[in-house]
DNA sequence: GAGCGGCCTTTTTTT
DNA sequence: AAGGCCGCTC
């Protein structure tokens, strides 16, 4: 009786009704993982089912990881052989078993976007295309994503009218995943859908898994995507036991593939199933829910539902409008620190949200001035920085040879005098000669117009490799690692350099050796196969420790399944570069109101909405309009605010703290020209840098750049197409 | 041929 | 922040 003792009526019914399809719509704040966690808990402890035939599928590592702790504390017991973890690595953890039965060694590796991207390129290079905008690296990625994720082939695709035909880009496909055969490795994608092919191809093994998973259950139901519907169909086609737990209203990874019929369409596809509403929000103070609500009814394609909560009206949202992105963080820090002062809070009880990463500059600014810690969740992930993939790229090719994207990673890191041309006379030779590129360098000699200095070099750097693949079975992976980079001399390197991103580098690699210090503490059996799977399928949020009393700064798309007392959502305004300017179709709007939704109900206590006027990207300064938002939302629960009259109170703050003067005489300045140009000597106002004299004006195309000396702020370079700069006479 | 410095562009969101 | 590209030097 206490497993189900803290459960309102609705997840107490959803949690024991184990058999069948179950489709719980659980709201934002309403107790979703409580209802897994707890369900997950009967069917061990009341239905005696085993846990390892239970199988719990998250969309984070962050999320399973919070869910056994939780199991662990109901069951007050360790339960090690649940199938618990991301779809990613469940699959993974299935081919590993049996991705030889599909033509791949056990030791695969998983490439990044950056791995994927460098395929891409060789791709092109290999097919001499006339390279245009077509054919860039990014969109090929993304296309090539699009395919896998849809599960149907190419084919169908072109025809169904999905995709139009593009004869090249098929080509290039091909070729692309040819070489992922080659390289033995896997994208992300491969790791999904060459699970489906196993199972399409082998029914025996498909049938294995059905019988091992008697019970599935699915976090973020609304976020799967076709091929990851077809997984968990196939997978609980013979016991049918599925518990899938979603919101539609929170669905906002439609660009990764989402596809929100999955859980509007759930009833069709099993229609034995049933319907549990979880309504009742636990999390928010009711006005935040009515301004979420008022928002997203707005959206047509959604379940008809309101969450209700006993909680207390709380404050009003507040929605503000500043004039530029420099202001909306001012207001938000000044914010901060009233409500730490006032209301007795802790920086921990803020977040900042926003739609790109690249946003959160002007917040770290602004938070730094002021003496506030802040961290910022995300970015610029850890294991994606240049010499930790360097270091990595060694790893790899140690343990799979035919990992040709890491080898010619390494192939001159440290910089060992081997360049392009050298690598590509190599690689010719390799493809003539049908041997992988690691192959090709134990024949270097038998290469034509390579210089024998290079030779030389080459013929080391191959028996350095083949030195540590043969040290890699004698000890631990985490004194080869520490080996490698004495022998590589990457410390000294680095330490000479002496720059302060050369020691930033040097303080990374530090961190990575203890990252696998730390792995092999807490994993002693497993191997360096298994710690690289672990760094790819890892996310910066999973490593995020909240028990620092920081403000922390993180993307709505993270911030999914969180909660802060006060959240501030940012960049409110439509039309700009880096937030809602997709709106131009009915289905991209969904999907903004969707993540303004899910921005909204972070918040437990108060609510901000911030928005600016004028936001600059690359150096444009752009006008924003919130109109949308404004005649969507319901203003009974909101207190409106519109300093944008505010013009530069962010400037103002941010002039360097010891103000330098640059010294410039005002007897060289030039008068304007007849011809309406600039010209070296003449002073100028800048926008935001004040006043400056003109140092050398030059024509890049039909772009005019200067170099200015300004006295606030030292000597910039100025883009005349990017900023209104007013001559002084 | 290789390497380096300088300058520009990139990019939504993530497993 | 990092990769691409250009022009320069060794």
């Amino acid at each position: 009786m206490s497993l189900l003792k803290n459960l309102n009526s609705v997840q107490k019914q959803s949690v024991e009704n184990t058999e069948g399809p179950n489709l719980i719509l659980a709201g934002a704040g309403s107790g979703k993982t409580r209802v897994l966690t707890h369900k997950i808990a009967y069917l061990i402890e009341r239905k005696k089912v085993k846990p390892e035939n239970i199988l719990a599928m998250t969309f984070t590592n962050k999320a399973a990881n919070e869910m056994k702790e939780r199991i662990f504390h109901l069951l007050k017991n360790q339960v090690n052989s649940l199938w618990i973890g991301t779809f990613h690595s469940i699959f993974a953890r299935i081919l590993r078993k049996n991705c030889e039965k599909i033509g791949y060694r056990g030791n695969f590796v998983i490439y990044d976007e950056a791995d994927q991207r460098s395929i891409i390129k060789t791709v092109i290079n290999e097919l001499d295309f006339d390279v245009d905008d077509s054919l860039k690296p990014n969109s090929i990625k993304s296309k090539i994503k699009f395919v896998k994720n849809s599960n149907k082939t190419l084919e169908d695709l072109q025809l169904s009218g999905a995709i139009f035909r593009d004869e090249i880009f098929e080509v290039i496909y091909n070729s692309y995943q040819k070489h992922l055969i080659k390289n033995n490795a896997m994208d992300f994608e491969d790791l999904l859908l060459k699970s489906m092919d196993l199972f399409r191809l082998f029914p025996s093994v498909a049938e294995y898994y059905q019988n091992i998973f008697k019970y599935i259950l699915v976090d973020e139901y609304q976020d799967t995507n076709r091929l990851q519907y077809e997984l968990i169909k196939t997978l609980g086609g013979k016991n049918r036991n599925i518990s899938v737990v979603g919101d539609d209203d929170q669905s906002i990874y439609r660009w990764r593939g989402a596809d929100i019929r999955n859980i509007l369409d759930f009833e069709k596809d099993y229609p034995e199933c049933n319907i549990f509403r979880l309504e009742q929000n636990y999390r928010s103070n009711e006005n935040i829910l009515k301004i979420a609500h008022s928002i997203i009814r707005h959206n047509a394609s959604r379940m008809e539902k309101e969450l209700w909560t006993k909680n207390e009206a709380g404050e009003k949202v507040s929605l503000i409008i500043t004039s530029n992105a420099g202001n909306e963080a001012n207001y938000i820090v000044q914010k901060i620190i009233e409500e730490t002062q006032k209301n007795q809070r802790n920086f921990t009880d803020f977040a900042i949200l926003y739609r790109t990463n690249a946003q959160s500059r002007y917040f770290e600014e602004v938070l730094n001035n002021n003496g506030i810690s802040y961290v910022v969740v995300g970015g610029i992930r850890f294991y994606e920085r240049k010499e930790i993939k360097d270091v990595l790229a060694y790893l790899r090719v140690l343990i799979n040879q035919n990992d040709s994207v890491s080898l010619k990673r390494i192939i001159n890191y440290p910089a060992r005098n081997i360049g392009e041309a050298t690598v590509a006379k190599i690689e010719k030779y390799c493809s003539q000669n049908n041997l992988s590129l690691f192959d090709g360098l134990k024949e270097i000699n038998k290469i034509e117009k390579i210089q024998n200095k290079k030779k030389l070099i080459i013929s080391d750097f191959y028996k350095l490799l083949k030195k540590y693949i043969d040290l890699k079975d004698t000890i631990s992976f985490s004194e080869l690692i520490k080996y490698l980079i004495e022998d590589l001399g990457i410390r000294r390197l680095l330490k000479e350099e002496g720059t302060v991103e050369s020691l930033n580098r040097l303080e990374n690699i530090g961190e990575l050796i203890n990252g696998i210090d730390e792995f092999l503490k807490n994993h002693p059996d497993q191997s360096l196969e298994h710690y690289l799977e672990n760094v790819a399928l890892i996310t910066d949020v999973d490593n995020w420790d909240r028990s620092a009393n920081v403000v922390s700064l993180l993307t709505l798309h993270s911030a999914k399944g969180l909660e802060f007392p006060v959240v501030f959502v940012t960049g409110l305004e439509e039309g700009l570069f880096p937030l809602t300017r997709q709106m131009e179709n009915e289905e991209s709007l969904e999907e903004e109101r969707r993540l303004f939704y899910v921005g909204a109900t972070r918040a437990k206590e108060k609510l901000y909405l911030t928005s600016a006027k004028y936001r600059r990207q690359y150096g444009e300064t752009t006008q924003g309009n919130i109109s949308r938002f404004l005649t969507e939302i319901d203003r009974d629960y909101l207190d409106f605010e519109d300093l944008s009259y505010q013009k530069s109170s962010y400037e103002k703050n941010h002039r360097p703290k010891q103000k330098r003067t640059y010294k410039f005489s005002n007897s060289i300045a030039a008068k304007e020209t007849s011809n309406n140009e600039f010209e070296q000597g003449m002073l100028v106002r800048h926008e935001r840098f004040g006043k400056g004299v003109v140092n050398k004006v030059y024509k890049d195309g039909d772009d005019i750049k200067l170099n200015v000396l300004f006295s606030e702020v030292g000597q910039k370079k100025i883009m005349l197409k990017y900023c209104k700069l007013e001559k002084l006479s």
